[in-house]
DNA sequence: TTCATAGTTAAATACAGACTGAACTATTCA
DNA sequence: TGAATAGTTCAGTCTGTATTTAACTATGAA
């Protein structure tokens, strides 16, 4: 077992093959191409990097002409990714300047498949207060009058239950050092703020931008300020 | 950001360091020398990726006398190795033959500070059927009838809510490929069979032996066969 | 058909970083 | 006090593996 892990291990810990998966990390599927420009190496060295990465099943392949599309190949990848961003050494006594702190507030991360950085800190706290969401020794669930008011955003919360993948959880935010919500529920959320036009992705980014749309109903249903 | 990501990566991700962090995998402090045997290199370059993971912060030391104790300085990072094994390819079709699957269930394995293994996973099992514990949408819960169980069991469950870690939550074991139980709770569990001789740790080893104490108490509480 | 783009494969090279050897300090024990 | 054990530091060597150079196949567009 032992070398298993380390084969793993060292797997990852190739810087290129590292900026791969960090690059990944918000779930969509990139080219082989896409990828060699982000990593900023030769399309070779992307190829033999993703071969290494496709036969260790980290990461899947879809073909589609002549493009290839490579993404996690699962959840559990894209947590041992976060895991490890995670520890990531905390600046030392940071004094942040409040000014300045972080870029505007309209350009936000995703993580994996749900909504990160501030905003989704933002969400996060706004669902528990409203007490849609109930925090209870660490572990998230969504109280009765949560699932009406879910129903109510289009959110069908029975069928999210359903899945087999992780219903709701927080997710430990690493620029924010807070709790965002993931699971499917948090996907949910992001898919609906999307097809609604709340938030757009940007290309080739982890990032998210929000709307005129977005920054109205995010005040309306979660007191956010954008 | 994404250079410290690959930082952290290829810190991890070097053979020597990624069996180093294997072996603190228990949670246990180990000494210089007890790691270079395990990991089988020399005390001077055992040495070396010490200070390198000491420095990132991912280990920390205790000095007692002329030994250092080197274990993990944080829980984040133990979730993050535990979150790599899980990224370990499954054998294949692994048609395993029953009568020698596992090495006897005498011999079972800690992770980090709690039970996992088969013996973990029946532990599980046993609390969610006696209702002592209910799960709920992929998290664990304690029933108003546990926390009496607990408290007759020996764990004072309020005790438990204060400290600042998480106090329950499932954690998928990677040989079993199900759910046992891990944080404050887990730890609290393992913590009271140690103390009472149900189970000793096995030095230099993640695994615990079962003893005869222990054998008839696993079927009185859990209904353990051991 | 021909050209451009996407991606792969193979051999040759280069280099970062692990490891070794030797000399050092600090603590315990006799 | 000396001898043994625990651990560190540093300069030099060595090697695994990433990268480059080059030649290849496959798909789509003109």
């Amino acid at each position: 077992m032992e070398d298993q892990f380390i084969k793993t291990a060292t797997l990852i810990g190739d810087a290129t093959r590292a900026s791969i998966l960090w690059n990944l990390l918000d779930g969509r599927a990139f080219t082989a191409t896409e990828l060699a420009v982000a990593v900023e190496t030769s399309a070779q060295n992307i190829s033999m990097h993703l071969g290494k990465l496709l036969e260790a099943d980290l990461i899947s392949v879809e073909k589609q002409g002549r493009h290839k599309y490579y993404r996690f190949s699962n959840k559990e990848v894209a947590y041992a990714v976060e895991a490890m961003v995670n520890l990531i050494p905390k600046p030392k006594v940071a004094v942040k300047k409040k000014s300045e702190e972080y870029p505007p507030i309209k350009y936000c991360r995703t993580c994996y498949d749900h909504l990160a950085g501030k905003i989704g800190v933002a969400l996060a706290d706004s669902l528990l207060e409203q007490k849609i969401i109930i925090e209870a020794n660490g572990v998230f669930e969504i109280s009765s009058e949560g699932i009406k008011w879910f129903s109510e955003f289009g959110i069908n919360i029975e069928e999210a239950q359903k899945q087999k993948r992780i219903f709701l959880k927080p997710c430990l935010d690493w620029s924010e050092r807070r709790n965002h919500i993931a699971g499917s529920v948090g996907a949910m959320l992001l898919n609906k703020m999307i097809t609604e036009d709340w938030v757009r992705r940007i290309k080739d980014s982890r990032a998210v931008t929000i709307t005129g749309k977005g920054e109205k109903e995010l005040l309306r249903y979660f007191k956010i300020v954008v």
